[in-house]
DNA sequence: ACCTGAACACCGTTCAAGT
DNA sequence: ACCTGAACACCGTTCAAGT
């Protein structure tokens, strides 16, 4: 049975899913597909640009319509998008994160993101140090909360919620933080 | 020649700096050291937990007097120290955010950073917030400075100062965030 | 276009045994 | 206390060859 580009990856977020981050290896992938782990090389140069592929369909599969309202809410709405896209895979913060240090993809949040940041009407160079403080405090923060979540199956009913507010804090101080360096120049 | 714990971390940070964490194996350090890889199985039961000892060494050895005066120039100052820190070594900043979010070590930055946040009299929960907010900041901002600076010796020239200035915005950012809470509420 | 089979150069970890 | 030697169960990647 002949794979295409779009059957690995399906594959792997399903692996990835199932068994973790650690237990998605080209080998565990190929056996997953019936094929031998070479096969896999036709499709990807590397397992780096195979996770980066991974990374885009976990996001895209996330994706909303664009939110409308207040920039302030927009802001929170996208960073809460990128949250609850990570959170639906296993280890899904994590191959997100890394992808999007490598620089080899998972650019659309960071888009989307600077586009609600804009709405403040702030200068463009806080624009851009906002936008990558919000990503960074998602990516940190979701990293941690799935982690917890994932750790312990018992009494992670208590952290869920403190984990989430945390976020939502946090965004709500750059936000505020935003605002305030744009009213003292206004 | 008989090597003890101590050792072991300080030639970790020599073939971490030297040659990157990707080629920091137990295999490696092994034969730096003029000694099996089964040998370091003696002095930790794990990579995992020779990594958080390195971690914790490397934090030591970028460790300053604590700061002094207003709580918003230690908030920074801790920031900047930590940010130093990982610097110093090569993929330090991976090392140290890794250990400190599996959790086995890496904790004195964030208790630090806590201690001055407090001084905002800001409500326990949002110290807690913002704490982990700074810390998120600082471990993203500097991954990406420290892959930038890595990455190409050419032109970086021109990307360090607009790194670095990222840092102090978002940290500002926070720190007028809590400001806005606090005096907020009153 | 998609895949096989075999190889290359590695990993972390365990464990009985040595000094 | 610290280390050896050998093994176990893996990795990512390459490449000539097949259909």
């Amino acid at each position: 049975m002949r794979n295409h580009r779009a059957d690995v990856v399906d594959q792997a977020l399903r692996v990835l899913d199932t068994y973790g981050l650690g237990d998605l290896t080209m080998r565990r992938l190929g056996k997953e597909l019936g094929v031998q782990p070479s096969a896999l090389y036709h499709h990807f140069p590397s397992k780096q640009l195979l996770l980066a592929a991974v990374a885009d369909e976990l996001l895209a599969r996330g994706a909303r319509s664009a939110p409308t309202g207040r920039w302030e809410d927009r802001v929170l709405a996208r960073c809460l998008e990128l949250r609850d896209a990570m959170l639906a895979y296993r280890d899904g913060a994590e191959v997100v994160a890394t992808v999007h240090a490598f620089g080899l993809g998972a650019e659309a949040p960071e888009r989307a993101l600077a586009e609600a940041v804009a709405g403040s009407e702030a200068p463009a160079d806080l624009v851009r140090a906002a936008t990558r403080t919000l990503l960074h405090l998602v990516f940190g923060h979701t990293t941690d909360e799935q982690t917890h979540l994932q750790a312990g199956s018992a009494g992670a009913i208590d952290d869920e919620p403190r984990e989430r507010s945390d976020l939502e804090v946090g965004v709500g101080l750059v936000v505020d933080g935003i605002k305030a360096r744009t009213a003292a120049q206004h």
